[in-house]
DNA sequence: AGTTATTTGTTCGTATGTATC
DNA sequence: AGATACATACGAACAAATAAC
């Protein structure tokens, strides 16, 4: 059951050099040094993608043993704080980029507001018949010729997401030139006069991420990645584009606002 | 290029039922039968969790050698259709339950809506102390004293959702009493005059499941859960909790309508 | 608890038609 | 025409997970 703890908050000795954890506080040793380790990283002394000392310093810094520097380390393993790779070390996680999912949602000006810098290319693009879930998001009937153009982007050369948007063909001929050429949709779009598109729904889940995924959003296996769906319209709210990206779900976190 | 050939069409020596593939006919074995297959779960004469029969017996039903057959299945299964596991055999996966994003989001009510029966049990809860997020998600002090309550949700007795919800404690003592005693949140919130929550901000990233929420949710190893946090506030948008939920992403997709 | 049968998953090998250079 | 690459289709065998007894 839950009682409300009396236990003494522990005073901040921080003139201390970085070691004295204090024992028998009340707070369990791990949890100290776990709490230490996270005010270093959100004060910014260790910076996202700095690598932490090896356990066995850490653990000799702190003054205990090696187990229960590895439980402070765990709690912000699962915290998303940290990410330790056998023989190579452990760092600190970058953090995600914050994605918001609104009306108007461009991948580019995301990404340049977030302070990054915003690339991509085109993987493929082709002409094919609209299977039903497309057909379907479209308004159109299936076996529709519809425009695949496949994208991959990134921030900073990072990769993010591939997206994958289908357009109604014979409303956008020669888009995958355009887009290819001057290496953006959105322009691509402008150009052929359909640029002021907008976010009906957006549907989303997530699974592991495939071998193709792990290859081209440069993960390693066991990662997932989050599918998000996405009808576009015009302002008439007519559905001129349907996307299916497929964002890493360890450097993206989406935002929806209310 | 497709001619309209002159190789005598295969005559359907087939007098067989339901097989019938056309053979030399432009369009590829393993095509016609996923699309056979699909049409067969889309018009209802497969139904959801439905178990289709063997590899071997399907392949000899259409006449093909088992790997067209398995061809048919791969593309089935990674358009989200059907799901095979050895030993068991192929089934037709359940649609996943469309969870609205919106300012008032309740699961129960989401659930109901959905036609299906919402349930839940409180798995634990317990006074904590406010970490880094969760007391800037509150607006209040870290180490303010939050109360914590864990919950397991499930629709049709099929659990959806590991959901940890944190209020400020002293604006809601004895919740997890009441809650436990009700087996609903938000009618314990309503009980203390806390009932109108809306959702102002959600965050959405996803992972592999661990352990326990496997355990907790029923997933086989390797599946994906999303994480979802939220800042529910008053209607003078003040927070008040904080929760911070694993969908099964097997099982929910999240809508976000604009 | 252990054995067996069932069923999916994987890996060889072979042959054939079709599109491309 | 020839060479090459690629997708399609078939055959056989074995591995691995599951269910039933």
């Amino acid at each position: 059951m839950t009682d409300a703890d009396d236990t003494p908050m522990t005073p901040p000795t921080e003139e201390a050099p970085s070691s004295d954890v204090a024992r028998g506080s009340g707070v369990a040793l791990w949890k100290q040094i776990a709490e230490r380790i996270e005010a270093d990283i959100a004060e910014g002394r260790l910076k996202p993608g700095a690598r932490l000392p090896t356990e066995a310093e850490l653990a000799e810094r702190f003054g205990v043993n090696r187990h229960t520097l590895r439980r402070a380390l765990a709690t912000l393993t699962d915290q998303g704080f940290i990410e330790a790779t056998p023989g190579r070390g452990t760092f600190v996680k970058e953090p995600p980029l914050r994605y918001p999912i609104t009306p108007r949602t461009r991948f580019s000006e995301i990404v340049s507001g977030e302070g990054r810098a915003p690339g991509g290319r085109v993987i493929g693009s082709r002409i094919e018949a609209a299977d039903a879930d497309i057909a379907a998001a479209l308004k159109v009937p299936p076996g529709t010729e519809v425009l695949r153009l496949d994208m991959l982007r990134e921030a900073d050369s990072v990769p993010l997401t591939i997206g994958t948007h289908w357009y109604i063909a014979d409303r956008c001929r020669d888009l995958d030139f355009i887009a290819a050429a001057t290496g953006s949709v959105t322009r691509a779009l402008e150009a052929l006069g359909l640029g002021d598109y907008r976010r009906l729904e957006t549907r989303i889940t997530a699974r592991l991420a495939d071998e193709e995924e792990r290859e081209l959003l440069a993960l390693p296996p066991g990662r997932a990645v989050m599918v998000v769906e996405s009808i576009n319209g015009d302002p008439k709210r007519q559905p001129i584009q349907f996307t299916r990206a497929r964002f890493s779900a360890d450097r993206v976190q989406l935002v929806v606002k209310n």
